[in-house]
DNA sequence: CTCTCGGATTGAAGCGCTTCAATGGCGGAG
DNA sequence: CTCCGCCATTGAAGCGCTTCAATCCGAGAG
């Protein structure tokens, strides 16, 4: 315990201020069992030293930390980051700290940290993906002591707490936008079937298309979302629109919408003049293209802040918690590459 | 022990396995010490109970743990995201898990997660910071355990191994470039002085200029280093452009060159025809802004790792080690916001 | 057949803390 | 002046694990 190269322990501090152990420990966590002038002893003592409490041994000992983890699936997708903010938020509101980690959208790094969580005995995990395949794979598969909350994706409430936004919803805003300034002819552009928010999205760009009268050209299914998935895409659809068989398009990504509309005007097709094009999830990538992308925003934080809300919650009803399903509403972005109600009334 | 509802322990994977507690432990940590047959034993209880070891007791047991925090100033900034992917693969060749704190560029905040790292005894820090008033607020204030390496940011080596990039160099790599395509009327565009990283860049820029005889118009010190600072500055250079004052920008971040070339292209100057505009970081922003932005390009997966591999190396050689300051280069990227060589001969 | 040596295994002693039953001391009531 | 009750404090018992000195066992040497 004496030894001067280690860090002190408690027992140095109680023997400082020449108090018991269980009194420092008192002060530490139930400040109202002692009495004035002992506190200010002990933290005079704790000062001298430096002390700083061994997280590990409290952990250990109480048989939970104030930390909460949060595994993301992308950190260059500016909503995630603003997931971590509001969830980060939250955490620090309750007095608990927010440990990231970035899973690249990886099977197996996702249960890595989920694994590494669990023994940290973190007080809350917030599980954030987007396909189900690896909700599947994970779900039961991990021995876990911890609520966990998945964010972003929608799973039976049965199984755990989950904040989502809603996709078809987003879906219909994006579509009802085109429809509204006058296209007609439209294009899904989506992206492998297992990923769930997208499936939705293109439910509700359905929905619209069919109770609106539009034609639904059809649905084109690059492999990825990114912007080089798009420019592939928006080059394909070059023709299409030249020919007036396509005026709209709904990019189930914003990478994919800067994508396609970086081809479509390097083919010198005018956007939104000859083709709109609307993107989601209102990244900074929709922001920075030269024709900034009219988009769906998800509320990032909203959905941080809900999970982690969520967790903490669960994590002190303990046993007699019943989940719950949180769903988001996403809001429309009106940019430049949509063209206004005025623009298309020819 | 036996407690069906809590996780199972180590005694009780002994106890099903038959073995004793410190054997299981032996296979845990030295398996070589263990015989085929127990380890095969041993597995398989461990299988059957889902036992997963307690990682805080782990640590308070064996003193340290398998983790390196890194502590990040904005999770916004692509270049950090490139430095946590650095370090988290590092880590991960080390059999290290990586978590990542975010702290937005906040005082209270990084000195807060070093905390919370040293009280969860990580193997190592890493602390990313821009500002010289942080780190000297920080450096000596907070007890410390772990080994930290800072990144970013050159710190005298007596004091911590560091990792930063030569931010001269940068600097001299893009003046040079303004020079080289003809470019003769030089303006820096900088930030807070306290924030060393541009201090550099523009002792760089200086360097150039006068040993190649441009000319220093001024330097330019808005209060930030975002778009919306850049926009400002880019709206009074409008003026001085217009008539030939001025015929090169360097930009000491990206998101300040992205806010100045669109406040330029919105007055109708040409970019790069009437002034040629780099910028700092390779962030997805210069690829994204409609005139894409030359930039300097900093080696932040390179810094991360970097920055991993020297703080587990500093872990285990504990006392006798010795401290590294390791200097990475930074590299152009001539994109279509600077002109080339034939388009300025006039 | 006994002795020795070395690898495999054991079990107790912590790691630094929280918790809780037990103790101590003090003021007010009787 | 004594007794009771209550708040402040104490110290021992773990939390789940690693470590290490001690023990055990079997095989090869003599």
């Amino acid at each position: 315990m004496g030894n001067p190269r280690s860090r002190p322990s408690i027992g140095d501090v109680a023997a400082l201020a020449g108090v018991s152990l269980g009194t420092v420990s008192n002060v530490l966590n139930h400040p109202d069992r002692v009495s004035a002038a002992t506190a200010e002893k002990v933290a005079r003592a704790m000062a001298m030293l430096e002390y700083l409490p061994d997280g590990n041994a409290r952990t250990l000992a109480a048989g939970s930390s104030r930390t909460v983890g949060i595994i993301l699936p992308d950190l260059a997708n500016s909503l995630f980051v603003d997931v971590a903010r509001g969830a980060e938020a939250a955490a620090e509101e309750a007095d608990h700290t927010l440990m990231i980690a970035n899973s690249d959208t990886r099977l197996e790094r996702e249960s890595r940290y989920l694994r590494t969580f669990t023994q940290a005995r973190v007080a809350g995990i917030l599980l954030t993906l987007n396909d189900e395949e690896h909700y599947a794979a994970i779900a039961g598969g991990t021995p876990r002591s911890a609520p966990t909350v998945m964010l972003n994706l929608a799973v039976p409430v049965a199984r755990s707490c989950s904040v989502s936004v809603d996709n078809a919803l987003g879906g219909r805003l994006a579509t009802q936008h085109l429809v509204d300034t006058g296209r007609r002819r439209l294009v899904f552009v989506g992206g492998p079937t297992t990923l769930d928010p997208i499936r939705h999205r293109e439910r509700g760009f359905t929905d619209v298309v069919s109770a609106s009268g539009a034609t639904h050209v059809r649905t084109i299914t690059p492999d990825g979302v990114n912007r080089s998935d798009g420019w592939a895409v928006g080059t394909g659809l070059v023709e299409d629109v030249r020919a007036g068989r396509v005026d709209g398009v709904v990019a189930a990504t914003d990478l994919l919408a800067a994508g396609i509309v970086h081809a479509l005007t390097a083919a010198d097709v005018e956007v939104p003049g000859q083709v709109s094009v609307v993107g989601y999830d209102n990244n900074q990538a929709a922001w920075d293209s030269p024709i900034p992308i009219s988009t769906v925003a998800q509320p990032g934080e909203a959905m941080g802040r809900a999970g982690a809300e969520l967790v903490l919650a669960e994590a002190r009803a303990g046993a007699d918690h019943v989940h719950r399903a949180v769903v988001l509403e996403p809001t429309l972005v009106v940019r430049a590459s949509t063209a206004g109600p005025t623009a298309l009334m020819r």
